[in-house]
DNA sequence: CCATAGTAGTTGCATATGCAATAGTTTGTC
DNA sequence: GACAAACTATTGCATATGCAACTACTATGG
C-alpha cells in the first residue's frame, strides 16, 4: 500500500529536505565547534562575532547589528559580548553619532586569535566543504542559500 | 590596494559560503519555531523528536537514536524526553532485547499534534521554501547537502 | 563462568540563551 | 519646543543544554 504525500506529509520531499538543513548544519558546527575549542580554546559563537567584526567596513559593529548577524536576541548578546570582552578579544566603545548605540571593536589580542581560529577554520572547510564539494558545487549551494536567505 | 585571500582568510569563499549556511540555518529555524510556537504551542526541538520518530519504521527509537537523530548530548536527550513526556506526546517504554536500553514512541495525542505541527511546517516551507526554489532547485541543495552531512 | 571493557541512560552542576520589563535616547508630530 | 512613539542596550528570571561522573547492563576473552 502506499500512502500518498498528503496523507502522510512526514514523507514529503520539502520535509525531507528541511530536515537535512537542520541535520547538516547542526552536525558541521559541531565539528567546528569542537575544532575550534580544541585548536583555540575558542568558543563557535565567540569566533562567530569576532569574524563578523572583521568583516564589517569599519571593523565595528553595534550590539544590535552584532545580534542581528549572529542571531541571537539583544539580551543574549549583551551577556555574551560581556564574555568576550572580559577575555579582552573585544571592547565596548562609545558611539558618537548615538548615545544609545554602543559599538564594539576587536582588539589587537583578538585580532591574534582570530587568525588563529581562521586558520583552524581553514583546516575545518578543507576536510569537510573543499574536499567533497567542487568549485562549482560550492558556488551552486551560496547561490541556492542566498535565495533561501531573502527576508 | 587589494588584499589576497590567503592575506585575508575572512574573505576566503569557504568561509563566506560556511557563515551563509550557518545564518541560513538559524534564521529559517528562529522563523520556525516561531510558528510552530504560535500555531501548535510546539517547541522547535519537540518537533524534530516528534518528526524522527514518526520516520522511523517502528515507530520507536531508543534515547541514544533520538539524541544522534537531532545532534544533542544525551543528557541533554534526557531531559528534553522528560518534557515531552510530561506532555503525554511520547512515552518511554522498554526495550525487550536490551534491558539498558529505553525505547521511546509517540502516543495518540503526540500523533495528534505532531499532525497539527505538520500543517503549520508546510505552510512555513511554502512561504520560505517553495516560494524561493524550484522543484529541481530543491533536488540540488538536497544533493549538495547530503555530500556536505557524510560522516 | 568470571573479569574486564564497553555501552545506555540518568543526574548534578555550570553555563548559555530567550523573553519581558526597564532606563536612557532619539525621532516624529503638532 | 514639547510630548508621544519608537529604538538601544541592559538586567532579572526561567529554561535548555553540554559535560563529566555515576549506575546498570551487555559483550568479550581468558
Amino acid at each position: 500500500m502506499t500512502i500518498s504525500a498528503a496523507a502522510c506529509p512526514s514523507g514529503d520531499e520539502r520535509v525531507t529536505l528541511f530536515a537535512l538543513l537542520l541535520d547538516t548544519n547542526a552536525r558541521l558546527s559541531r565539528t567546528l565547534g569542537v575544532a575550534l575549542e580544541e585548536s583555540c580554546q575558542l568558543p563557535l559563537a565567540w569566533f562567530e562575532v569576532l569574524l563578523q567584526l572583521r568583516r564589517s567596513p569599519e571593523g565595528i559593529l553595534t550590539m544590535s547589528q552584532i545580534a542581528d548577524a549572529i542571531v541571537h536576541s539583544t539580551g543574549g548578546t549583551t551577556r555574551l559580548v560581556d564574555r568576550i570582552e572580559a577575555a579582552d578579544y573585544i571592547e565596548r566603545r562609545t558611539c558618537p553619532s548615538d548615545r544609545r548605540a554602543v559599538n564594539v571593536g576587536i582588539t589587537a589580542l583578538g585580532n591574534a586569535k582570530l587568525d588563529e581560529a581562521l586558520s583552524a577554520h581553514l583546516s575545518f572547510l578543507d576536510v569537510h566543504v573543499s574536499n567533497r564539494l567542487s568549485d562549482q558545487e560550492r558556488k551552486q549551494l551560496a547561490a541556492l542559500l542566498e535565495k533561501l536567505s531573502v527576508d
